[in-house]
DNA sequence: AATAGCAATGTAAGCGCATACAATTCTTGC
DNA sequence: GCAAGAATTGTATGCGCTTACATTGCTATT
């Protein structure tokens, strides 16, 4: 850290004291005019900077907002991230950010750290987490909530939205488009909340409809295209005319398993994805998903921790909800695809 | 902030002094074992968490790591962070990140922030900076380094790549194929030295093959695959055979903006990227794209800012290499495109 | 058995800031 | 021109921690 000059070098050029200079810092309106003036000019003399520790420890307050995700390579948490930051710093509040990886006990060790930091506010995904994280949280009076999951048992506010019901609006329209055999390429399940819950709300739905699933027409994989290129073959083993895949990026290696393999999309495999990534009305053929409002939810989690930290009072809890995008990996198109 | 139990609470409880607490907290080796492990336990009965912030005062260091990125909307910065993040919690760094949005000004005042926070190293992209970041970050003594950019004469260390240079082995590339008349969709170069990079190694490259690049062959736009697949029908008015584009996305744009327009990518049209995406192995037809080291980069900012930190030293550049990927959007395929 | 020398622990002084409270200066009404 | 009150500024304490230095307890050497 830097050696830098300190209110009290500040107060001295001033020809005040320390108690102006902080007034002065915090925007206090009992400082005078002139007295204020003559306050800035030192700090800009001097290049003053506050000392946020001291700072922190003097008010108990860090503003300063956590976030633990599963990983950034995922294009949603990182355009979620991206405004949640925004958001945070128009009212003021620092992101300090940590990666778990989608690891129950490294997400425990952030959470200590997190607190350690003495952040106001913290964010975590889905409702799935170590008893421990609940009891810590619970313990300390940091606010937080669970993001990207909306549950209205939840242990914890959650601003997000049901991963379940999403899925019911896929299941539905394949049904209506006639299709028996459907297969899911799940993203993988295990410690992930949002992709078990997607898992039960397609099998939930199709039950609905009258329509089984096999265990042998579920493949759980990672979340990428080279996975799902790979699985694909395996799931059409079991005849499916229709898959249902756990995110987007999914459904692109499904698309182009289904390509290499000689077969028409939509016509002879339906597809779908989850999150609407900007690639998935664009590719050819474009991918029928569910859209998320991942910015708004990003902004959303800021602002709701920022008011509860201010108010003192517990996150309040916020649904979003989702939407079936029909494209042309289940209605088909004028495209000829191999 | 929570109200906690402070290390005196656990020195009492342990019937120790606070200074032992201290010690057992940082792991000194003159504390005897049996006293060790009543501290432990006083903590562990206390749920005693340690506040940063009065540590930080103390020992004037923060043990955080500031990023001041563009944005998180692209993968190539996401996947670096995400690196970055681990490689600095490994060596017991917090990271915290902040958004720019490509805005000198913003950028400013977020270094700013930084330095009030106490960050003890700081990462910036590229080596275009307002002036006074430059001052500040000179007059502060805080270790910093830019990332993503690498320049024998640049102000500040380097951990990255030679943008114009990575270039030269695209450009030689579609020569050698025998294109005489090459477009650029470049991103947007107004304060952006990668971009700016690219598009002047290009350009440098075709003159040195003594081919020219006029103005009209030259289209700058965001990044992302909607501006790319709008620009390509005018770029194509110039007659062009080949399209280097200034990342993946506007690649992607561009091969689905040709195949729109009936073009046999490859064949009536090379497409080139950089980057290189997941997708872009995948995609049919492939990308021919500059593979860049994000997440090695990532971590080794991460590792050479806390090497600088604790010995007290500058931080030492780096220069990565890239390597040109050939593909199918340049050398064809087996593949039939529409 | 006395003592030098070391190991283990305690004491106390800040780190830079905010803020309760005290002290001072300025208004205003008369 | 004076007192009461408002406006402004100063004084001094403590936030929770680390650490230089002081002190105590122990071991080993003679």
């Amino acid at each position: 850290m830097a050696k830098t000059s300190t209110q009290s070098d500040v107060a001295q050029r001033a020809g005040v004291s320390t108690a102006t200079v902080s007034r002065v810092l915090n925007g206090s309106n009992l400082v005078r005019d002139d007295v204020r003036k003559r306050v800035e000019e030192a700090m800009a003399e001097l290049n003053y900077i506050p000392d946020e520790s001291a700072r922190s420890l003097a008010t108990r307050k860090s503003r300063t907002l956590g976030a633990i995700i599963p990983t950034l390579n995922n294009a949603i948490f990182a355009v979620g991230i991206n405004a949640l930051e925004q958001a945070a710093r128009e009212r003021g509040y620092t992101l300090v950010i940590s990666i778990s990886n989608y690891d129950p006990d490294s997400e425990l060790m952030l959470v200590r750290q997190m607190l350690e930091r003495g952040v106001d506010g913290l964010m975590l995904v889905g409702n799935h987490h170590h008893d421990e994280v609940y009891r810590l949280l619970n313990a300390s009076a940091v606010r937080h909530v669970c993001g990207w999951s909306h549950n209205n048992n939840a242990p914890s506010p959650n601003i997000g939205f049901d991963n379940a019901r999403a899925m019911h609006a896929v299941v539905d329209h394949l049904v209506d488009l006639g299709h028996q055999k459907i297969g899911v390429l799940a993203g993988i399940c295990q410690n992930n909340d949002r992709a078990t819950l997607r898992l039960d709300g397609t099998r939930q739905r199709l039950e609905h409809h009258g329509l089984d699933l096999p265990k042998q027409s579920i493949i759980q994989i990672a979340y990428s295209i080279r996975a799902a290129r790979a699985a694909l073959p395996d799931l059409l083993k079991s005849d499916v005319s229709a898959v249902i895949c756990g995110n987007d990026v999914i459904a692109y290696g499904a698309v182009f398993a289904a390509q290499d393999a000689g077969l028409r999309i939509s016509e002879n495999l339906a597809i779908t994805g989850f999150d609407n990534l900007s690639l998935s009305k664009e590719l050819r053929p474009s991918i029928t998903t569910v859209n998320v409002p991942a910015a708004d939810m990003g902004s959303t989690i800021a602002n709701y921790l920022v008011d509860a930290i201010e108010s003192n009072q517990p996150v309040a809890s916020c649904k979003f909800e989702t939407d079936l995008l029909v494209r042309e990996t289940t209605i088909g198109s004028t495209h000829k695809m191999i």
